[in-house]
DNA sequence: GGTTTTAGTATAGCACGCTTTACATATCGT
DNA sequence: ACGATATGTAAAGCGTGCTATACTAAAACC
């Protein structure tokens, strides 16, 4: 799943550790969610929204990657 | 996290069985959601709120769980 | 040029989301 | 009363979200 994370963080200036602070995770985790090593759990995807004043569905990107479709 | 998952199945007279099949998961992942064993993966929150024509933020409710306080 | 800030990689370890299987109980239709 | 449908509990096992620590490297600032 794609997400709009590092897009939103450097449009406002904030550096990962910030972001990371405010969201009580470790840099790390910020890290890997931008470069999409893993997905937000669903309680760090609302602290996250919250923080850039979102809706989930504003930042996760969901592709209908679960279609049976194999083009 | 509290969520509304059991609330709006039974306002739509669906099974556990039947939600579980449609968002593809096992009807023991439907139950222990309902019942805050655990909370939803954010992939998983995607399909059940698209599966009710709603967002993530309408069905699983986050009361700020992670505030300082301590009342 | 040296220091600080920011971003990135790597890896070990723990907790939790989800599966699978099996069994228990309640309700409902007949 | 019996079988079918729906809800629930329990427990072992796997993958992944997140932490912690340590180290590398680029950009920025003086």
């Amino acid at each position: 799943m794609d997400n709009r994370i590092a897009a939103l963080r450097k449009e406002r200036r904030i550096s990962q550790a910030e972001l990371a602070e405010a969201v009580a995770v470790t840099r790390q985790t910020i890290i890997s969610l931008e470069s999409g090593r893993y997905n937000a759990s669903l309680l760090l995807a609302h602290k996250i929204a919250k923080y850039f004043g979102a809706t989930i569905e504003d930042i996760f990107l969901f592709e209908e990657e679960d279609h049976e479709a194999q083009l």
